[in-house]
DNA sequence: ATCTATTGATAATG
DNA sequence: TCATTATCAATAGAT
């Protein structure tokens, strides 16, 4: 359809090859247009010129990914399936791990455990024999610690007092006497180089064991 | 192109239009081979039919996937992507579902309790309590249901020890007693028909139920 | 890009 | 669905 017939082939004339695509490319993007809306047809065309640009159309009422989904079921063929079937599997997998700790819980918790037989009754029982004795055990640390801590405090409430008391002293004795002198920190008598302060709960600490 | 001209627009009578559908859908496929041929084009045409069956040209020289790979980077829209992100999201969705789970288990076994506040401690301890409080209601119930079956399987044994006796007696009494006589089912005082049966396991319930 | 002679596609018909 | 053919549409080559 032109001055003249061509073959079928490759088109050597870079040139002409170009021009030729150009409006060959047109030419298929118009009859896809037309066959869609003659006929009610979805089509999908992709063209890559050489070049690597690219040209597209797909019928506008419906998507690409539509199409996609139809060619796969309609062919058989596996595009991106393939791709997900991996990421399904784990999900499976996942999913039923869930299932099965969910379960677990529910029987930990006292819960669902009308299907058990006696034997797993009686391991459940250990479980939680264990568990509520370590828990025990720990909460007895936790309030070891909390209770040494308030001995702690109270020797130093003790140690604050006596000085206050030493201090009210001295200024009942006389006014004249140096504060600098009494509470310098190069003092060897300072009661919080004897402190063991290490041992001793920071304010944030304690909060945050007791969640108070 | 035709004995006519037509206007694009939707072919109303049906079966025109279904011809002229074949007929432009081989021209299209004939065109997108032709381009590809003359031009070194790689082009994907994939038409779907209002009756829905499928027809697609794919360049030889390429793979619709391979295809819809470059769409993905010369366009950059997103076909299969987008899903595969969907599924990645719920996998890991699923992975931190999954990690508190195993970690309120292990807490419920008294592992990795450290990290835990003494108010955690407190709830934990009641779950616990509240889940041995359970089982052991179970247990005592299971057990119960067998102790009650020996109860009848014992009551059984004495009947059964009775009528033996009765048959020895009866045996040994005259041989020319009719057995007819002595067992027959009509027989007002057979042990059978005084039996609670339906209160007693039967042999598969019990063993599934301490699965011995 | 635009033009146009010519081929190719196809609408109507059988 | 298939074949025919008159007609229109696409396009090859030229500008």
């Amino acid at each position: 359809m032109g001055r003249g017939k061509i073959e079928i082939k490759r088109i050597e004339n870079s040139s002409n090859r170009q021009v030729t695509y150009s409006k060959r490319k047109s030419g298929i993007l118009k009859k896809a247009n037309e066959i869609n809306v003659l006929c009610d047809a979805q089509v999908s065309t992709i063209i890559f010129a050489p070049s690597g640009k690219m040209h597209e159309y797909i019928s506008p009422s419906t998507t690409l990914i539509d199409m996609l989904e139809r060619y796969q079921k309609a062919s058989g063929k596996r595009l991106w399936d393939a791709k997900h079937e991996n990421l399904r599997n784990e999900i499976e997998k996942l999913k039923k791990e869930n299932e099965d700790m969910e379960i677990k819980l529910r029987h930990l918790k006292g819960k669902d455990i009308n299907t058990l037989n006696y034997k797993k009754l009686m391991s459940l029982e250990d479980v939680l024999e264990n568990g509520l004795l370590t828990i025990r055990d720990k909460q007895m640390e936790v309030y070891q610690m909390v209770t040494r801590n308030d001995k702690i405090l109270e020797e130093e409430n003790r140690e604050l007092n006596f000085i206050l008391q030493q201090q009210h002293m001295a200024v009942e004795g006389g006014r004249e006497m140096d504060y600098n002198d009494e509470f310098d920190e190069s003092s060897g008598s300072d009661f919080n180089s004897q402190m063991p302060f290490s041992f001793r709960l920071q304010p944030m600490q304690l909060h945050s064991l007791l969640q108070l």
